[in-house]
DNA sequence: GTAGGGTTAG
């Protein structure tokens, strides 16, 4: 009499549970093909998901294997779903790999296959794929599992469809640890730091514990939003709780701490480190490049390779930034050698501080061969820096094929309009300036509103420009005229008290992006007034002037100011993450 | 019968 397959079947499970490398496994399947059991669907779905799967596994082989099996089960179909979500290099073939599983008639999906395309679909935020995956988890009732509701609250929130994820997540019953951060996390993603923290509180009054992985989202929540006060309140927290400061919390601290322009908090909570990856290195580099702190900035990039901790792309960002901020040119070009050297294929962005390193030291010409001869078409982001170098340097010739090149690439970005007519304004090229004023018109383009945002009392305000629905905009304005009367009695011309004019009285109507940011941030620096320490997070680039102006601001009113960064302020306003220099 | 959600840096 034969034995039952299951007793059989045993031995592969647990020479898989054990199995070290793919060599083994081939053994192991080689083994397997020659017994009795050699077709049975559980042996092979075991020897999929191992080499799947697994740390030491092969998707090649994963891939070959699934390949021979007539009529895949389940199980392997969501091996090889998750298997292909798990590499590196992000693609569509685990969505692809679903199609073919419902079309196959063979399997059906159950939540754990639900759950992992949901994830594939938030890799490469496949929008209208994720959609249907939600109507087939309600059409096969999966809905109740915990893992498909995270999966689909955490798929929204990475496709930035923050309303669609909190209604899967006001509509999950029992709401664990887990959904409570995906939450969270959510809004801290797209800066919502008010809802962030809002929910966290709620979370404490239902009773549930926040744990590590919450902690991280409340905390990039205040790194988003500037929020000092309330990022050392989350500090303390971690700490009063008991909550281990471990190497993700400790790194999103050094981020929220240089973002909030307390870069010696940032470098406290690195130094107590005692064991630092890529990304802790990375963060604390960047932060220090973010201050000017150029001389830290590229000490610590010598001592991150010293501890043999590989940098990454992010690393060499933040290392030439560094050397584009001080006019470093020839140890920018070192760096630039030691990225290739390293393996660290450049990017756009790096090919973008190069540019910017060269402009900034007033190297326009080189600055242009370096972008005619790079190996991948320059995009807006290196063309408008080039721009910018123009308009500062007011000697080069090229800044019309720049500013050319610059509006076939973006012809609606409004900021594109503002820079080149402030560059033509520069140059007394008045017949340009009306003629930029003219396109804009005639391609609709209207300029963005300016915002600024101030923490008081643990809460974040947004000042955005023209908005005169505030309650009590007139006292507003009698407090900008008296801000703007006690820098002028502070002799502070030219431009500081002018700007201040400009933001009491500028038109909505004629107000270039720059007077509107203007006009934003004072109203944030209005909010300094008010009974409470108030931090806007410094300008990161070209911030000159405005170190003047919260320089004068604090001188007045003895305290401590920090303006917002403004590149963070454009990505959240209208989604472009470019620079220029308005100040 | 096998397995699984949420985590930070420009």
């Amino acid at each position: 009499m034969p034995l039952p397959l299951q007793i059989l079947e045993d031995p592969i499970n647990s020479l898989i549970q054990r199995c070290p490398d793919m060599r083994t496994l081939r053994q192991i399947h080689a083994h397997f093909l020659k017994s009795p059991l050699g077709s049975s669907a559980y042996g092979l779905s075991k020897i999929l998901a191992f080499s799947a799967l697994s740390a030491s596994g092969d998707i090649a082989y994963a891939r070959r294997l699934f390949a021979q099996i007539p009529n895949p089960n389940v199980f392997s179909w969501n091996s090889m779903i998750r298997g292909c979500s798990l590499v590196p290099e992000q693609s569509t073939e685990p969505i692809s790999l679903y199609k073919r599983m419902l079309r196959s008639g063979f399997a059906h999906p159950n939540s754990f296959t639900v759950a992992f395309v949901l994830k594939a679909c938030s890799i490469v935020s496949a929008f209208s794929e994720g959609l249907q995956v939600h109507c087939h988890a309600l059409r096969y009732g999966l809905f109740s599992s915990p893992f498909v509701q995270t999966g689909l609250l955490n798929f929204y929130s990475k496709c930035e469809k923050i309303a669609s994820a909190r209604c899967v997540f006001d509509e999950i019953s029992d709401k664990n640890l887990v959904a409570w951060s995906a939450m969270i996390g959510g809004y801290a993603r797209i800066g919502l730091v008010n809802e962030a923290l809002g929910l966290f509180r709620e979370m404490q009054e239902v009773g549930i514990a926040p744990d590590e992985v919450t902690m991280v989202g409340v905390i990039s929540a205040c790194a988003k939003a500037g929020a000092l006060d309330l990022g050392k309140w989350v500090h303390a927290f971690i700490d009063r709780k008991g909550i281990e400061l471990d190497l993700e919390i400790s790194t999103a601290l050094i981020d929220m701490y240089a973002k909030c322009g307390a870069i010696e908090k940032a470098r406290e909570v690195f130094d107590g480190m005692d064991v630092r990856d890529t990304m802790a290195w990375g963060s604390m580099i960047v932060g220090l490049a973010i201050h000017g702190h150029v001389k830290d900035a590229l000490e610590l990039f010598s001592a991150m390779l010293d501890s043999q901790v590989k940098p990454n792309h992010v690393t060499f960002i933040g290392v030439l930034s560094a050397c584009a901020h001080s006019g470093l040119v020839s140890d920018g070009r070192r760096y630039w050698s030691t990225m290739r050297e390293l393996g660290v294929a450049p990017l756009m962005e790096h090919y973008g501080c190069m540019v910017d390193l060269l402009c900034r030291a007033g190297r326009l010409e080189e600055a242009y061969t370096f972008v005619n001869d790079m190996p991948i078409v320059p995009n807006s982001v290196i063309w408008r820096t080039l721009v910018v170098g123009c308009k500062n340097s007011r000697t080069f010739d090229e800044a019309e094929t720049a500013a050319e090149r610059l509006l076939q690439l973006e012809p609606l970005n409004a900021e594109n309009y503002v820079l080149l007519a402030n560059l033509y304004a520069s140059r007394c090229q008045w017949d340009k300036v009306s003629r930029m004023r003219k396109k804009m018109k005639d391609h609709g383009v209207k300029v963005v509103a300016g915002c600024s945002s101030t923490e008081i009392d643990g809460f974040v305000h947004e000042f955005t420009v023209g908005d005169d629905t505030h309650p009590e905009i007139e006292e507003i304005r009698e407090m900008l005229r008296d801000i703007a009367e006690r820098v002028r009695r502070a002799g502070h011309e030219p431009w500081t008290s002018a700007v201040l004019h400009d933001v009491v009285e500028e038109e909505k109507e004629s107000a270039l992006c720059e007077h509107s940011e203007r006009l934003a941030i004072a109203y944030g620096m209005l909010k300094t007034a008010a009974p409470v320490v108030v931090r806007v997070v410094k300008n990161l680039r070209a911030c000159g002037d405005c170190h003047e102006v919260t320089k004068i601001i604090s001188k007045i009113y003895g305290r401590e100011i920090i303006v917002r960064d403004r590149v963070r302020f454009h990505r959240f306003v209208n989604g472009s993450c470019s620079c220029s220099d308005f100040w």
